[in-house]
DNA sequence: AAACGTACCAACCGCTGTGAT
DNA sequence: AATCACAGCGGTTGGTACGTT
């Protein structure tokens, strides 16, 4: 038994490193083996749900725009709690930033209602653009502007047809980083996210060691692919080899 | 300056769906 | 068909930053 005692609560810096390096190495698929060689003592869930929440490059960090906004509002009208389908339709943000941000939406929406709803004179529709609908998790509320206005809900087939949104943690490298470099050409235009110290870190990773790793490895992969299979067995030389990583790589300055 | 309340965010937990064996 | 492992989802909680008194 000895399980390894599992480390819970938040992430340091060197472990988001780590798991960003490995996703690197392997996809963000297999969690539990990612969570397993890397010497994490994480779960294959936490880890992936760091790598969703927070490390995955297509991230939009910083305030929701009054457009996602609306466009929260009135896909939670259509959908309800369906998180994770509401934000296949925001790009950049996570179903826990949505879900985050509709409690203390509809919180806020809530008091205000019982206020207007407390004081008599008060008319029904004295709104301003965010109030008085008090959308709840029962009763949503759809402001007025129609879906036909939003391409992005009108495109929206109803089954899901396995939409693939920047958190659907998908797997390989290959559709991953192409696309890490337009989420990155994105968000230069935009400048509204605000990077913190790891990013910073992980974007030099990115361009120098990382990218020089996956050249070297990836042709391994390729000849290779039973090493996968023979790593999984022995994971254990993984921590050695990250050990000596960090130890050589830019982390340290 | 301290205490308190609120808003926000990150992370965990439990459950369900799905694919592999 | 049954079972198992894993991925994904939604609900919930805990911590912290920030504003107010």
């Amino acid at each position: 038994m000895v399980q390894d005692e599992i480390r819970k609560g938040p992430w340091t810096e060197h472990e988001d490193v780590q798991l960003v390096f490995y996703v690197n190495l392997f996809g963000d698929r297999r969690w539990d083996f990612i969570a397993k060689v890397s010497g994490l003592k994480r779960t294959g869930k936490s880890c992936r749900l760091r790598w969703v929440n927070y490390l995955h490059p297509g991230l939009k960090r910083g305030k929701m725009t009054p457009y996602e906004e609306r466009l929260v509002v009135e896909l939670h009208s259509k959908w309800g709690n369906r998180w994770s389908r509401i934000a296949r339709k925001l790009p950049g943000r996570t179903d826990n930033e949505i879900k985050n941000y509709w409690r203390t939406h509809t919180r806020k929406k809530a008091q205000e209602k019982k206020q207007t709803m407390s004081s008599p004179s008060s008319g029904s529709n004295c709104s301003s653009p965010t109030s008085s609908n008090a959308p709840t998790d029962s009763m949503p509320v759809v402001e007025s502007f129609s879906p036909s206005n939003n391409p992005a809900v009108d495109s929206m087939p109803v089954k899901e047809n396995k939409e693939r949104s920047f958190y659907d943690t998908g797997g390989d490298i290959e559709m991953w980083a192409p696309m890490a470099k337009k989420d990155k050409e994105v968000e230069e235009s935009d400048k509204v996210y605000n990077m913190d110290d790891i990013w910073k870190d992980i974007d030099l990773l990115e361009n120098d060691t990382i990218k020089s790793i996956q050249t070297m490895t990836s042709p391994i992969w390729n000849f290779c692919p039973d090493l996968l299979w023979m790593m999984e067995e022995d994971s254990r030389m993984f921590p050695t080899m990250t050990d000596q990583f960090f130890a050589s790589s830019t982390l340290t300055g």
